[in-house]
DNA sequence: ATAAACTTTCAATAATTACTGAAAGTTTAA
DNA sequence: TTAAACTTTCAGTAATTATTGAAAGTTTAT
């Protein structure tokens, strides 16, 4: 496999994880062609690479700069926009984590303390959902704050020591 | 919030979280009703309450059950099916992570590996190609490990106090 | 062996989600 | 201030994914 083949598969692949697990594959295709690039692109160098189209490029840049993992960038004597993504994985990951995080994970925890708070009638049925959705509202809560703990930027000699243990 | 409306409010919730990270509605609601239901139950009881046809109720319990988190019991006396779910949160997370794992990260961590393995040309494109896709390699390949030992069952009690120290 | 009770399969259809392209909007240089 | 260069928006359309419902299949009791 050279250069071009493995570019291709790189971008293909990472852009079906990213359906598999509810990111759209334009947005995860322009991360990853991004992130594999040399230099800053432009749209119409993305739009190019991917055969997308130009509403759809713009789309999808405005939602990872609102994801905050990609940036705009000028170059000096240059008129059109260029794009960069995070280089770097582990601020890569800090930062789908905490969107996802607060988008997704949060609400969904309020929403199960909500249910498991509800009044205990007596019967079973109520007793069961309230212990229920407590367990999960514990469980959920738990793991977000370990992934967010694992991903943060704090990582001191402690957590990074603890990475190395569970390996 | 009373009974009723506890209970759709956790289903449609973790409905739209199963959408939200590419499990399908359905099969999410399927399972979270089994998981706060006091009794196993039948196909005709599950289309009934989520409003669901048979066909799709069919699948979906298929696909629970392929994920190992549904189960079909016998009642006695009675001749059709009907259906539990693993009702330890512990041991949910635990199969959803290790199917997960197994279906979808595992393949990608191998691409990875692949596409990192190509042969240095000794272009610039071709290095940061190599540079990048090895570094997501590393952190998938790691987080992966991490997310399957913290769910694992052998949690023996220094992952246990690891768990607490990351609270 | 028959038929009732139940489940699965799958082609057709619906619902959802993503994408396009052109018009409207914005910025920049002169 | 004008107009060229560029970007965004969004209504319409396409592609994908989920759902239905009825026919085919299976199991069980007699």
């Amino acid at each position: 496999m050279e250069y071009e083949e493995a570019k291709e598969k790189f971008i293909t692949t990472w852009g079906s994880l990213g359906s598999l697990w509810g990111i759209n594959k334009a947005m995860a295709q322009i991360q990853s062609l991004l992130f594999i690039s040399t230099k800053p692109l432009s749209m119409e160098e993305i739009m190019e690479e991917l055969q997308i189209s130009r509403g759809n490029t713009s789309m999808n840049l405005r939602q990872l700069m609102d994801w905050g993992i990609v940036t705009k960038e000028s170059v000096r004597g240059e008129r059109k926009d260029f794009f960069t993504t995070e280089k770097n994985v582990q601020e890569l990951a800090r930062h789908i984590a905490k969107e996802r995080s607060r988008r997704e994970i949060k609400p969904v925890i309020k929403i199960l303390k909500d249910v498991s708070s509800i009044k205990d009638d007596g019967t079973a049925k109520t007793k069961e959902l309230i212990k229920q959705t407590k367990a999960l509202h514990d469980l959920t809560e738990n793991a977000d704050a370990i992934i967010n703990k694992l991903v943060s930027q704090e990582q001191n000699w402690i957590t990074k020591s603890l990475i190395k243990l569970f390996k």
